[in-house]
DNA sequence: ATAGCTGCTGACAGGAATGTCAGTATCCGC
DNA sequence: GCGGATACTGACATTCCTGTCAGCAGCTAT
């Protein structure tokens, strides 16, 4: 009764793959794993549901074309929020940023949901393009900077594996909070206001920060162990 | 064929609930979140899938039932993981070991799927007893003990946020670990074997104890910012 | 215009999963 | 042993979801 008839809609099936991947993944983010039925998407876009059967085979394949979807998006934003000097380029500032870019709006809740059901890219099937390495990249700017700032304090040059771990406990860190930190605000009893969230985040970043630093920083006293 | 017919076993309600329970919490962890049938669960036991239902009254019951048992779950075996002396006290090791314990067998992802499809303890219904704040006293515990260490180097008070972010840091990264562990080892380029993730563990044990030590450490030359 | 490619649809098939029910079997207290 | 409470079951009802198919309709090329 609502609606009369629209004429039909043709898209490319380039648009119409998009659509259907943004309808699924808000179903995804909101609703949970199990909310995503061709039907309910189908209605959202006000099409029919066997539309999306054409364009993606199967369900199993919507799947995992929106778990590789993700993952390259993922990927964009947080090259982009990490590369966008308009906002500060203090590791604070970035980190925050790339916090942001993971929590709001699903990213992260997408990429827990790939693991779970183990659509995560597990063995890249060959067709994987490049953004495999996302934290590789971020490892090797973080050991490039140490380098510059050990050579510019006249440091030692620190090991490779100082950077990546550095890399690896921020991604864990956020996934783990883009997923539940609300959940472990609460069990935590801080308060759960975006002040806190901020300060953490500040206060990680400080704590990386200096590390990082220290790790570089020209021998003074070494307090031998034994 | 294979099944004769067993002559039928009764058990008290509870048993029936923890088998049942356990059965669904096997399958989950194994093939993800789609993967709990009420069909499926009742012939691993070797019960009739009516049986399920008579105890939980609907299929959203055992999850909400399981969501719950998993959260008790894992704060005990967190806890005692803690509390267990006789592998070691130092950072490193307690670290290790709640490492192991969540991400061994499960229970991180459990605590995903709980949040993913918000049957996470979103709003304490009451009946939710004490597991609430685990990392409360995880946050009070590790307070307490930088206060002992500062009375003892006659250092300065710590914040109590010091503590609690800590302890924030380190379930958000061992969640995000647990969940994708793996999955970021590749993506940081980092082999995907033992010995890295033990020496990432301690890495970050370190990293925090440090910190720890130097919140609370005398001040000696401080220099100031501004 | 017209033809043809292909995005798109309605109707239907097949199956699977949850939930209901009436009845059975097992354990416990007497 | 007996009776009652209740854990448990088989068969059935219902609902819902994916996937198929034959044909319709919008767009482009000629």
């Amino acid at each position: 009764m609502a609606t009369a008839k629209t004429p039909r809609r043709r898209r490319t099936a380039e648009d119409a793959r998009h659509e259907i991947l943004a309808a699924a993944q808000r179903r995804l983010a909101e609703g949970g794993p199990e909310a995503i039925r061709l039907q309910d998407i189908a209605r959202d876009l006000g099409i029919s549901h066997p539309t999306i059967l054409h364009h993606f085979e199967s369900r199993e394949g919507l799947m995992q074309a929106l778990a590789r979807s993700a993952i390259g998006a993922l990927n964009d934003d947080v090259l982009r929020a990490i590369s966008d000097p308009s906002r500060g380029t203090t590791p604070e500032a970035v980190l925050d940023r790339v916090f942001e870019t993971l929590g709001g709006s699903g990213h992260a809740r997408l990429l827990a949901w790939a693991a779970l059901s183990d659509r995560a890219p597990a063995s890249p099937r060959g067709d994987t393009p490049r953004p495999q390495q996302l934290l590789r990249v971020l490892g090797d700017a973080v050991h490039r900077r140490m380098l510059d700032e050990a050579r510019a304090a006249g440091g030692r040059a620190p090991a490779r594996e100082e950077a990546d771990f550095s890399v690896r406990l921020v991604a864990a860190a956020m996934l783990g909070d883009a997923l539940m930190g609300d959940v472990l605000n609460r069990l935590a009893g801080l308060p759960n206001d975006a002040s806190v969230q901020r300060r953490f985040r500040i206060w990680l970043a400080r704590l990386l920060d200096e590390r990082l630093r220290r790790a570089v920083a020209p021998a003074r006293r070494r307090r031998a162990k034994r």
